[in-house]
DNA sequence: CGTTATGTTTCACT
DNA sequence: CAGTGAAACATAAC
């Protein structure tokens, strides 16, 4: 279930686990996964540390005592799981690390969308895959600059990953719900007050997911991820959450409450 | 059996 | 260049 909030939870637990231990083996059971030969990886990975991590939008870098960064993306179906015995290995956990101090790092992603690459530079590796600032972090100026001579929806927009890094489905559809914004309405018909409007409401889900740990049911009442279904009843209106397709993807949205 | 799923990349068009 | 829709990638769950 990885966006910007599950990535961040993912960090602070590899933080918390897998740092400062020395990696004696790599495994991979699906060499798909793996953006490098597998010899790169151990290569630069055994033998080293994890020292420290950083997260731009669904990325997750891991810095190690090596010379290289590893690079991590969950796909559609991805976490992190640290473990001790072979009983407790999760079943997707195509690929394993382990360490010196008989714990595994492993890798789970049922639909292997996910995969791991190795970078010099996280710098440059933003630029490579055209990633804007880490939607948390994002200035209101430089948003403002993305949207400029853009004409499309407002939902792919803030799907657009050099726009905002980090808002992926679920999370635009709740950020179009917070900030009572028609997923179709065309950005160049909003008004600064509405671009505005709807980046503090996507700095405000940001930030309400991670305080909960992007634990869906602890979010307040009033946030769509409650009724996110076709059928389902508007916590504001009481009208029914309609499904329609934006950019490719299926979009929850409340017709009433969310304006075009 | 058919449909759907929280992501990214690529490609053929307009 | 901007944008679109579709396809591809893999697989489980409903």
């Amino acid at each position: 279930m990885p966006e910007l909030p599950e990535v961040e939870t993912y960090k602070t637990y590899i933080d918390s686990t897998a740092l400062h231990q020395r990696i004696t083996a790599m495994e991979c059971g699906d060499k798909r996964l793996l953006k490098q030969p597998q010899s790169d990886f151990e290569t630069h990975l055994i033998g080293q540390e994890f020292k420290a991590t950083q997260r731009i939008g669904k990325y997750l870098f891991i810095e190690t005592t090596g010379e290289k960064v590893l690079v991590l993306h969950f796909g559609m179906t991805g976490r992190p799981h640290y473990y001790k015995t072979e009983e407790s290995r999760p079943k997707y956990a195509h690929i394993v690390l382990t360490f010196e101090n008989g714990f595994h790092f492993g890798f789970e992603n049922k639909r292997k969308f996910g995969w791991w690459n190795l970078t010099s530079s996280i710098a440059e590796f933003k630029v490579e895959h055209k990633l804007s600032d880490d939607a948390r972090n994002l200035k209101l100026d430089d948003f403002k600059n993305a949207l400029e001579g853009r004409k499309t929806d407002i939902k792919k927009i803030l799907m657009d990953q050099s726009v905002a890094a980090g808002v992926g489905n679920w999370m635009a559809d709740e950020i179009l719900y917070q900030a009572q914004m028609h997923p179709t309405k065309k950005v160049n018909d909003m008004t600064t007050e509405a671009i505005e409007r709807v980046f503090e409401a996507m700095k405000k889900v940001i930030e309400v997911a991670i305080e909960n740990d992007a634990h869906y049911a602890d979010f307040p009442d009033h946030f769509l991820m409650h009724f996110r279904k076709e059928g389902a009843t508007c916590f504001h209106t009481g009208a029914k959450i309609e499904k329609i397709k934006v950019g490719g993807r299926t979009t929850y949205f409340s017709p009433e409450w969310q304006k075009l």
